[in-house]
DNA sequence: TTGGGTGCAAACTATTTGCATTCGA
DNA sequence: TCGAATGCAAATAGTTTGCACCCAA
């Protein structure tokens, strides 16, 4: 469930990241797979493995990462930031009850392009959020 | 730049609203014109009329909008949240230099229609949020 | 009157920061 | 070696909560 090893530091090194220990850890649990993690679950996970990683530095790298490219910071939850390991174009539904994110291919939602932007402006992303919840019970997630 | 006091109250009155004093001071705030508004910056203008409203009744009173359906949350900004008085369908373009939101009029930015979702959920709600900064300058707003 | 609404302050949570220590190149 | 990275704990900021008092109906 972790990503090699050799693999993560190549990886670290070619976005210009200096791979030390506990990044590498971070790094390893993050590009196991595609995913959604918090910073908080991160940690967890980490720690979980058997190195341990302060808080401060799960956050330090999770924000060196994102802006590096290595990672989506996803903004849904007012009350955390997700970080997406999927760097491929796509959108996300948000499940409102647990509250948990569940990628979207482009090709099933298509955005027909941008409005015109003012001068001097730059596009940094953009993202596409469906917000779903159990259509019976309208639960909120604890 | 506030609006009409009786037409305020009515506003509440339809939405099942008690219109209490402070209700009824923020809401005026809010509905004087389409804008978006952080929880702290509808405090600060309140308290600047007149009324003294808590911080505590301010952040209260913004949930039950929201929830009553007189108000859309949007979140963009992982630092806090936009109560947006524009209750027209419409998407948001982010300025990041600034950290201020502008409306896109849907007519702008066309979202074929979404994903086929699990079954017995519904969407509660889409949001579309271009974020852009000066070209130039990577600056980050303080 | 009387239960919902409000104010205040304290509690919480996610995130950031300062500084001394440790580590990668 | 030496600056960059880390850890820890304390500081922040937005938001929530507990509880006594107050007001709209």
């Amino acid at each position: 469930m972790s990503a090699d090893r050799t693999q993560v530091i190549e990886r670290l090194r070619s976005h210009g990241i200096t791979p030390t220990q506990q990044r590498v850890e971070i790094a390893q649990v993050l590009f196991a797979r595609h995913q959604h993690l918090s910073a908080d679950q991160v940690l967890t996970q980490v720690n979980a493995r058997d190195a341990s990683v302060s808080k401060a530095t799960v956050y330090n790298t999770l924000g060196l990462f994102a802006e590096k490219g290595l990672l989506r910071e996803v903004i849904v939850d007012p009350a955390k930031v997700f970080y997406d390991s999927n760097l491929d174009p796509h959108h996300h539904l948000f499940h409102m009850d647990s509250g948990t994110l569940e990628d979207i291919p482009v090709s099933q939602v298509n955005v027909d392009r941008l409005p015109d932007l003012p001068a001097g402006m730059a596009v940094e992303g953009v993202d596409v959020i469906i917000r779903v919840r159990r259509s019976g019970a309208p639960t909120v997630y604890p």
